[in-house]
DNA sequence: GTCTATATTCTGATAGAC
DNA sequence: GTCTATCAGAATATAGAC
């Protein structure tokens, strides 16, 4: 009779392979951009030949996919990783963006992953794409304790934050030059759709 | 003695040919995405063999440079066929966001080709390039004329509107999601930068 | 599970005839 | 100015040995 050993250590080398694959391509993007990532390119990062891949990865398809669900899933953690949010609904919501946009600005191959383009032919699966849902509703659900319901409200903030990210991005990478402005852009908004509170820099 | 003719029909042949091709590849972005438009389908929509295009263009890179060199200077052209501004600085705002979305709306390829990004290797050459700046210094100049001086409210307006449009073509392509909300927007900027005048829309 | 070898397809670009 | 023919390279993916 033999027992089964309580550690599948097959299947713990197999997901660290798979581990490794995902990380090296990571690399590649942030360093030469995503469309740099090439089934080579992986492979040689790791000391491996293309065709190897496939005993872990269906297609370079799928390589993607799983980016771009560990990337949701890194968001959602950073969001859980937030401390309480603060009484006062103008604080609550610049820790949202400032923390939304600090991780968006740390990771340009990241963000473009996660917000399409950029990438030709891929589309997330329905699996994946549910993580980007899932955050979605956790910044609804934070926005809505802050005072903030109505639909059209969520479409500004997304917009504008948003906005700001693409900005420093596109003509700032590093700086500080969107980044720091943050504070008057959630009095800003905060103004329209009507939080209340205390300003959270000086007039003008 | 040979008079020389005052038309020389060769560079308008010419000229006419690679506005064709131009033409060809915009097609083509439109169609089926930046990323598909290859010197073979370009050729072959004008019944052309691609080493064909050597003869009107040194390159790849230089067809994508044309365009965006084209683009930008569309962009200035409906900037200058606006009507006068209108006398409230918040009317005049709200003209320059809506010209600009809907200009960036109307048509994805060029808007990315504009702003970066998708397209790999690409990188316009200065002359492209200043027709990009000379847009932005018009634009400075109307919000200059609005009484928006401040770079950092430059900034903060491009971001803002740069947003709206990102929203609309990425979650509301063809439809009016954000387009519609551009009053809003206007309004929630003037009040923070100090614009005066009527507001656009009734209070929320 | 990883390898070599290879298929297939597509890319931008060049040489040289007409 | 346009063509045919071709190059050189890269991409994803598969077959089958070890």
């Amino acid at each position: 009779m033999s027992a089964l050993p309580n550690r599948d250590r097959r299947a713990e080398r197999r997901e660290a392979t798979r581990r490794e694959i995902l990380d090296a391509a990571w690399e590649i993007a942030r360093r030469e951009g995503l469309s740099a990532v090439t089934l080579r390119e992986v492979a040689a990062q790791i000391g491996m030949r293309s065709p190897s891949l496939y005993t872990h990865f269906d297609s370079k398809s799928a390589i993607y996919d799983a980016m771009f669900a560990q990337a949701w899933t890194e968001l959602q953690d950073v969001f859980d990783a937030m401390p309480p949010q603060p009484e006062a609904p103008r604080r609550a919501m610049l820790a949202l963006a400032e923390t939304f946009f600090g991780f968006a600005v740390a990771d340009l191959a990241r963000y473009q992953l996660m917000n399409q383009r950029t990438v030709p032919g891929f589309q997330p699966s329905e699996a994946a794409y549910a993580a980007s849902v899932a955050v979605y509703e956790g910044m609804r659900g934070r926005l809505r304790r802050c005072g903030v319901r109505a639909q059209a409200d969520l479409d500004v903030w997304t917009a504008i934050v948003g906005g700001f990210v693409d900005q420093q991005l596109a003509n700032d990478p590093g700086g500080s030059r969107w980044r720091r402005q943050l504070p008057r852009l959630v009095d800003m908004y905060c103004a329209e759709v009507g939080v209340p509170g205390p300003q959270l820099r000086r007039s003008r």
